[in-house]
DNA sequence: GAGAATTTTCAACACCGTGTCGATTCCGTG
DNA sequence: CACGGAATCGACACGGTGTTGAAAATTCTC
């Protein structure tokens, strides 16, 4: 069962559906989703405009599916740390750096796809399941941390999702602007600031007192 | 020196380039941006499609300027918690506050315009500028503590930029699914995430050892 | 490997929103 | 009241979208 929406048999003409993503996917690189033409998209795939309305319905479809291929990728990124317990704030690190590497090689569409506000009705459809697994995921991991007696700072479906969001939005900022982050810098920190914001202590309000 | 574009006299037409911005923001809370037509906006202040073009070269125009008109509102939130010293949770916790009920009335434009990736170089600019002020206000502020002494969780500027963003995609997803937030527990949660994530301590990892 | 069935391709068309131009009307000022 | 700039609007050209129907290519069946 393909997720999408399964046209028909498994021929060849497939292939064309896959050479209209890897070129869709190419071609996202270098321009914003509303500045590329359907034109063009079927032109790098090698096929006339109307052809491609024979493989998807619109942009935002064939978007949907790029973000639907991308699914297991990103799951496996975090799922050393998510399977870990305790901090593990090396295995986190990991997970973090290969994240922003896929960032910096898909950014441009990611954002698209994963922070636009209103990115059609397909595309919002699997982005919305994804964040939801992944915001779940890793509430489970707090939650089995909670469980073990450990602090934990605050209801953890909530916690996990400014976590997962922290993330997304640090990964899209620092694509949007790469001059403004050093890259291990950014990682270091980030990692810490997940951790602290997950299991950290509240800051003692004492030492806060007037000098 | 208006911000945007200066247009000419203070004249009496000007009345109508407000009535458009008071329209749009009407319009705007209903509809996503890209699926307002640049008649309907021109329809709601009461002048002809083409007479739009008199006041704004486009759609992104009219809405940077919404966005520079809000600018002194959002300012004002942050301000007595900016101002202060320490942890002052509760300055904190009533400027979230204001900005919560802010995002609740008008969150639709605001999220395209503060969230979206590409919105035009006209909003670009100005938004640009805006969230660039709040992060170093915000970074003032904590090297101010800095200085006094207390312990501060990384470099300034980017723990500055990551709270800044961290309330803002909280507000915004807080907008998109409000089913799933509670709002005090949000805001409860939020004001001590921050504080966490900027005064926090670091976890003890002795804490976390095997059982 | 020929013919039928079906998949794939594409040119032509209708549609909609944008932005521009120039003619026309409005309105305050000398 | 007449002059000049401010404001308004209809008509046009343009570009991107999505649809349709017929032709071409591919696959299937015997």
């Amino acid at each position: 069962m393909p997720a999408i929406k399964s046209r028909r048999a498994p021929t060849k003409g497939d292939q064309r559906e896959q050479a209209l993503l890897d070129a869709a996917r190419a071609v996202f690189r270098d321009k914003s989703i509303s500045q590329v033409t359907i034109d063009e998209l079927a032109g790098a795939a090698g096929i006339a405009r109307s052809g491609f309305y024979f493989y998807f319905e619109s942009k935002q479809a064939l978007l949907a599916a790029l973000v639907d291929q991308r699914l297991a990728e990103a799951d496996l990124e975090m799922a050393e740390w998510l399977a870990s317990d305790g901090l593990d704030r090396d295995a986190l690190r990991r997970g973090l750096t290969a994240g922003l590497a896929r960032w910096k090689a898909d950014g441009r569409w990611l954002r698209e796809a994963f922070i636009t506000p209103d990115p059609g009705p397909e595309v919002k459809h699997v982005r919305d399941r994804l964040v939801d697994e992944g915001c779940s995921l890793f509430s489970k991991r707090i939650e089995r941390d909670a469980r073990a007696g450990r602090t934990v700072a605050g209801p953890p479906a909530l916690i996990a999702k400014m976590a997962v969001h922290l993330r997304s939005i640090t990964f899209a900022d620092a694509y949007a602007h790469p001059s403004q982050y050093d890259e291990d810098e950014l990682l270091d920190t980030l990692t810490d600031a997940i951790l602290r914001l997950v299991y950290g202590d509240a800051p003692d309000p004492a030492r806060f007192t007037s000098p």
